[in-house]
DNA sequence: GTCTATAATACGATAGAC
DNA sequence: GTCTATCGTATTATAGAC
């Protein structure tokens, strides 16, 4: 066993744990397997991490962070609604196909269940944007008028059951080879 | 205490364990708590099921049970893909007025972290009938053409995202007040 | 069938050497 | 900073009286 930084320490301890959380789940998953599958010893992890909790803490805070900001390079320099939503939509699937386990670990955790005061993350930042994006639609004319809320809720529901679908095996095709068509779907329904 | 016959006995640990578990999630719920939410004592709950497992998988077979048996009385009786879908968001938004914590929890508990082999309840039975309802329209020309399991998802991930938003508090109308357009806007996504 | 008291164990977390 | 060995406790499940 090669000798690591420090800080490749603290990151391999991450990975599994991401991993082993979303493969079993955050309960069915005990030290003893995050030291067998990161192989760090147990003495370490809780000297990078002061318990399990603070360890999932640490986990959510920064997948989150990442994703926010590459969602956010996808998206900022473009205009219009419809550009920014069809760039966010080619993000997620490319991500999906990509790292499954970071698009499953965001979409599918109960972060609720570790953390008691918890918000979905499909509910929190890139939610509200598509909301705001939508409200930016409707004043211009490019989106049906009606409550953003819904519209957003509809619109990205129907975004990420395929990718639900997708993770989940019932979904065969390469996300990429269906993304235009779910877009074209899902911008439809809110499309004036 | 009044004496419960061993149906009731059995009923209300049921109860108790779906609001538990809903509430707080399978693993952060101890036999105690449904001891003391039940009142009914530790004992009685092991007379009446094996282990907590099992409590949770026949928790689980008669919620679906009772679901699916309502959902097909509400729709068998109509003609339409549009009729039938209609029916269905209708149905699974009432339910979720009357009844949230079945809905949260057929919705987003993680069974499969409970038994492992399980498939999520949203991508089986119900989910099936609106892929075939929906072949049948592409079919039959109200749908526009396409592949079906694609349309199913974002039709039916639309209409479950507004419900997880009223769920969360997120949406602070009653689901009666806004299923007719949220039904509009998701046909419409899948519509000819 | 229902209850109380208790056993068995699995887990998170710590102590202390290197 | 990393490791091994171990503790304390919380939780599932059982035993046995009523």
């Amino acid at each position: 066993m090669v000798r690591l930084k420090p800080e490749e320490t603290r990151q391999r301890i991450m990975d599994s744990a991401q991993r082993l959380f979303v493969e079993r789940g955050y309960f069915n998953t005990v030290i003893p397997d995050i030291v067998r599958d990161s192989e760090i010893s147990i003495g370490s992890i809780y000297h990078h991490f002061a318990n399990k909790q603070d360890l999932a803490k640490a986990l959510y805070q920064e997948t989150l962070q990442t994703f926010l900001r590459e969602m956010h390079s996808c998206t900022d320099h473009l205009t219009g609604v419809k550009n920014k939503l069809n760039a966010v939509v080619q993000f997620i699937y490319t991500l999906c196909e990509d790292n499954p386990i970071q698009m499953e670990y965001m979409l599918f955790m109960r972060h609720n269940e570790i953390f008691p005061e918890h918000i979905p993350i499909c509910l929190s930042e890139p939610f509200k944007a598509v909301e705001e994006w939508i409200e930016d639609g409707i004043a211009s004319g490019d989106v049906t008028p009606g409550i953003p809320l819904l519209m957003a809720g509809v619109f990205m529901g129907g975004i990420l059951k395929v990718v639900e679908l997708k993770l989940r095996g019932v979904l065969k095709q390469p996300l990429p080879e269906v993304v235009n068509q779910t877009f074209v779907l899902a911008w439809r329904s809110i499309a004036k």
